[in-house]
DNA sequence: AGAACTTTAATTGTAAGACAAATGAAAATT
DNA sequence: AATTTTCATTTGTCTTACAATTAAAGTTCT
């Protein structure tokens, strides 16, 4: 086991616990802890940073919320490092984007420019290589936005599937994992939005071109389904920002 | 101020403290606390919670660690809720995206191909919004790559800042954000491999074609000048890995 | 009255000790 | 040999206490 206090800048002292969160942290993204590996006890490492047990638990406290460790009760517990999987990687990308967009004013334009922007990026990976699930739940998506019960929420849930289903079908989980967040974090934005039947029928007519495009492994067209797409959320968001607060 | 215990699944129940921290993470991207509103004080917190106050501020230590909140000492200090800003949110984003990558066993394919198709996504953008800064900062780190006393590990990093700025030409902050993990993920791989000095020579000239292009306004020049730096990269990294460990 | 200083109260940061709960391993028993 | 019991280890939680920090209220001096 090596953990040293982190010897950077004295500049202003910080917690205690940030410390030696920090200090182990830098010693998992160094490598010098490796994944499943077993950090000393909470008892040793308070001796070892000569600090109280209950600030020892706050540090790892807060490389528990990152998912860097995890911890087990019982006599051969411990803090272990974790194995960070896609799925937690996942949903601390949703958090924080979702966050980032929320508490910055973000305007709606400059979000949905860069979501589709990344989408357009997974369209021709997806049209070549998406498998035959990925074009059943693109479909299936499609079909549950006619459902003229659907609420506005719902719609946006199942908008966001599909284009999951889109990004996950380009089958690079990195690339799935980037842009999560994108879309995700969109979707407290396109909430905002009241969908009439009309504009649910152009977003869905637009989505079946898209899905064909993938289908046919056409790529040019599916990129160029993702722009009308584009367009017809910006148009769409832009008239009912407008009617809605006409002060700005 | 509207803080809830979660009524989620009882499944398995966590540790209070992580509960607790659920309780205010729910509260605050839902919009029941809002930026720099005070949380109640650690020992209000534990008497609405029922539990002591080191499992409170274990609860406060996790939301701190993912930036949600700050706190203050003194008199008028306590737990704020937390702008989350672009800077921490890149931070944030380039940690979990390393290690993510480390510790999948991801191949170098897979995350160069998610890379270099995310920075398509920015290039027509970048060609048609880049400011004179940013086409500035590419040329410089051109002429820094040109420097032969460098070390791999600087050619790399100068490598990442010059995406940067590729990528911060398209002058949409979300996009960046997004693309930050994606840039700086990929370093501690880049540092695996050595760049003979034709290979430099080889990438520094793609990389004027690149910036050119950017500098012309010329999106397809762009777009294809990162594909061409894509497979330069990949067939480099290929040929290094092939040599350096023939058990695979 | 006003400015400089002091006190005070509130709040987070840290420490120490104790007990509960979980858990696997060792020991005892059948 | 198999099963049960005991036990030691470790994390989870509580209690209490004190230190450090900070702004506001109060006090004193000019």
């Amino acid at each position: 086991m090596k953990i040293e206090p982190a010897s950077s800048g004295p500049a202003r002292p910080a917690d205690l616990s940030a410390q030696i969160a920090a200090a182990i942290r830098d010693a998992i993204m160094e490598g010098r802890l490796i994944v499943d590996e077993r950090l000393p006890s909470e008892a040793e490492l308070a001796e070892h940073f000569a600090v109280s047990r209950p600030t020892v638990r706050e540090a790892l406290k807060r490389l528990a919320a990152q998912s860097l460790i995890r911890t087990q009760r019982g006599a051969t517990g411990g803090a272990f490092v974790n194995r960070l999987s896609f799925e937690e990687a996942y949903a601390q990308q949703i958090t924080t984007s979702t966050l980032l967009l929320s508490m910055n004013a973000v305007s709606f334009a400059t979000a949905c420019e860069a979501r589709y922007a990344l989408e357009r990026a997974c369209a021709p990976l997806s049209a070549a290589r998406r498998g035959a699930d990925h074009l059943a739940a693109m479909r299936r998506e499609i079909n549950r936005q006619g459902e003229p019960a659907l609420t506005d929420e719902a719609f946006c849930a199942s908008d966001v599937a599909f284009h999951r289903a889109l990004v996950d079908g380009a089958g690079n989980p990195v690339l799935s994992y980037q842009l999560a967040g994108a879309v995700e974090a969109m979707q407290p934005l396109m909430n905002m939005i009241t969908f009439s039947a009309r504009s649910r029928t152009r977003i869905i007519a637009l989505h079946t071109d898209i899905a064909n495009a993938i289908a046919a492994q056409d790529q040019r067209a599916a990129c160029d389904g993702l722009t009308a797409l584009e367009d017809e959320t910006q148009a769409l968001a832009r008239s009912v920002f407008a009617t809605r607060s006409p002060r700005a």
